[in-house]
DNA sequence: CGACTTTTTCCATAACTCGAAATAAGAAGT
DNA sequence: ACTTCTTATTTCGAGTTATGGAAAAAGTCG
């Protein structure tokens, strides 16, 4: 922990001050002081070195009631920016962002093949040439870095993520030492938990952000901080066992979440019932072509009020409501949100879940439950990546150094 | 959040001198001052303070390596005292502790009939007299009480709590003007929680107790903080369905863990069993009085051997075990701590969960995770109240105020 | 145009930490 | 017993930062 010395107020007051700007600019340097309980004077100071650095700029004057017009101060997002990488299981976003979580500039790559060490030394690969784009003026404040699986964020090392057999991979001291920044890492579910609170719709300090994709993970923010545990592997939400008698699953549970409403559980239901020989307008959207069964194709046959997407629709719903009102039960949470490729735009599955928790949670702890989508679009991983290195940025802790 | 000023400065070190006394002590001056970072000088008039308001004393001379001898600090837990209170379901205890958490004077009352704001009654009349006791010279800092259910600890209100019948109590707010004291109010599984890490063997920052009991309940501790939820409800580890085609609880939801693990759930066993003939060791533990079985009773049986005991406590664990797992899986705790009058002393329960996890878990989030049997005594909820108010008094946030 | 308001800037002051020096007290060698 | 060295504590001046009040700047309103 931290020390008290003038370095200290300095910092705690200048971060108050840049916070405040940020959330509720323009606005004058006397309504600074005023609502932050803090002397003119010193907000003063801390403006000026704040426009010095570029963080804020002065925008003209404000309307007044019969004295001074007041200087309205903005917060500047664009004066600096910084690199935001997102690695999936199947592919790896590159981005220059600015400090609202604006997309500047983007790639994207594929990754096939590629596996353990490879992953590093690909990223590092395409992030050169990247980095190397002409025409940037403003400043780079870091690199910040998304990727699956457990991920120790306070010593930036990949601990283990199965698909892209990554197993201790120190990403973070690898990027420092060869682009000379600062570099963040976080795990995918993590980042969009506190992106969802800055960035999108959900500004609650205890949300919890729920991914249906090809795995079922979350994200949990507990008072505006994000749930580590020991070694950053909390929130392993698929492996919530649903059902002692079933199967055994890679992780050494039985009856894992995962095996039922994941996207792989739900194409392999598909699969036995076409084989089977069952009607569904799935055979119409794909004519027939099984390798063309995505989530996509299966949340317009839902959309279309398909029999069979139906089906597995509520077999899904009762079980991730089950699984939702547990923590709900210990978590007691402000807001929940659900996203991923199997959760955003299914609308359904939402409904549906929503009845059961209706139905099955405590009403002290639902009540004012706010349930909801994904408010991020597809760049949702790359917000997240800048919501890490932002909350870090601008945050304020007795903790650090 | 606080702003930063000079008084933020002197709190912050005053706060980790303290500490540090507390916790390292005995301890000089410069020892002190290597140790956090600090100047000498600046230590020298926290340490003056300190000892003035009677939290620090100086116990003479240690050794030196060539030098002028260290004059030794130590924590002074006796110059003050708190008044911890610990309603529970059938009971109410009150004591005066010092500031390690030692009882210094203890009284019990049977809470019998007395329901809803008359429980509130109940303890003003007994605190009353327990408060006027003669011959106390320490300064009293408050009173601090731990209560079963839903509490809104930051406002001071017992939301919720079935048994008891209270709604909605603003107990805290009812006290401080009666007594003129701060008053505290907590679950009491968070405090119990707290006082395992602080005054137990437990020292934890990421420590989840679980507690056996009439219920099922616990408490849940996220880098040095409790887990509390929007409404003080998180926790509700008791609620967590089991079993999606189990019985409807009164929560709501459906094959809650309380309705399996519970003793209510165990005493419902072992009457079917006897009522069926089952021959037991239990009967000549009670001599045949079924009013007589209590859970100490059926621990007895346990240690002896009694199958009926044994089956019913493998059904226990194979439940417990599956939903710590899980626990497990969203948490990655550091350590778990059994509790409760179920857990207590059952090591048998202990091993069988042991063996449940270490075939379940993920190895990662295991590997080094410590299981355990509470280590504090039956004045756990006392010590839990005290470690309530301890934390706050002793602990710095920038939050407060 | 003058009186009044509001905002911003400037400056002397107070509070606190810090580092260096002074003081205190004991250890070790002669 | 005396000197020298080592370590701990206290003292004091310097440095840093917030603060409150005065002054300046820039409006509004009649």
């Amino acid at each position: 922990m931290r020390k008290g010395d003038h370095r200290l107020i300095q910092e705690l007051n200048r971060s108050k001050v840049l916070n405040h700007i940020r959330r509720e600019g323009p606005i004058s340097r006397i309504a600074l002081a005023k609502q932050n309980g803090i002397s003119p004077s010193t907000v003063a100071s801390a403006v000026q070195e704040l426009i010095k650095e570029g963080y804020v700029s002065e925008i003209g004057p404000g309307s007044s009631s019969g004295g001074r017009k007041p200087i309205l101060l903005r917060f500047n997002p664009d004066h600096h920016h910084l690199i935001a990488v997102a690695i999936t299981n199947s592919r790896m976003l590159l981005a220059r962002m600015n400090l609202e979580a604006r997309v500047l500039a983007k790639a994207e790559y594929p990754i096939s093949g590629v596996k353990g060490e490879a992953v590093a030394e690909f990223l590092v690969e395409h992030l050169d040439r990247f980095l190397t784009e002409d025409g940037v003026q403003s400043t780079c404040i870091g690199i910040s870095v998304t990727v699956p699986g457990i991920v120790r964020s306070d010593e930036g090392i990949v601990l283990y993520n199965t698909k892209l057999g990554m197993n201790r991979v120190p990403l973070k001291r690898m990027l420092e030492s060869r682009y000379g920044m600062k570099v963040w890492l976080e795990n995918d579910m993590n980042s969009v938990v506190l992106a969802e609170r800055q960035f999108g719709k959900y500004a609650y300090a205890n949300l919890i952000y729920i991914s249906i994709g090809d795995g079922l993970g979350s994200g949990i923010l507990i008072n505006e901080t994000l749930l580590h545990g020991k070694h950053g592997g909390a929130g392993e939400f698929g492996h919530t066992s649903v059902n002692r008698g079933g199967v055994r699953c890679e992780c050494g549970n039985v009856g894992c979440l995962d095996s039922y409403i994941s996207w792989m559980a739900v194409y392999s239901r598909i699969l036995t019932a076409l084989t089977s020989g069952r009607t569904t307008q799935i055979n119409e959207l794909t004519g027939g072509d099984y390798t063309r069964i995505v989530p996509e194709v299966y949340k317009e046959a839902l959309r279309r009020g398909d029999r069979l997407a139906l089906d597995i629709n509520e077999e899904v719903a009762d079980h991730l409501g089950a699984a939702i009102v547990n923590l709900i039960n210990m978590f007691n949470p402000e807001a929940l949100v659900l996203g991923g490729e199997m959760g955003r735009d299914n609308e359904a599955l939402l409904e549906k879940v929503r009845l059961y928790i209706n139905k099955h949670a405590m009403p002290i702890l639902r009540e004012d439950l706010v349930f909801g989508m994904t408010s991020l679009g597809e760049d949702d991983k790359l917000i997240g990546a800048a919501a890490v290195l932002l909350q870090d940025l601008f945050g304020f802790s007795l903790m650090e150094s």
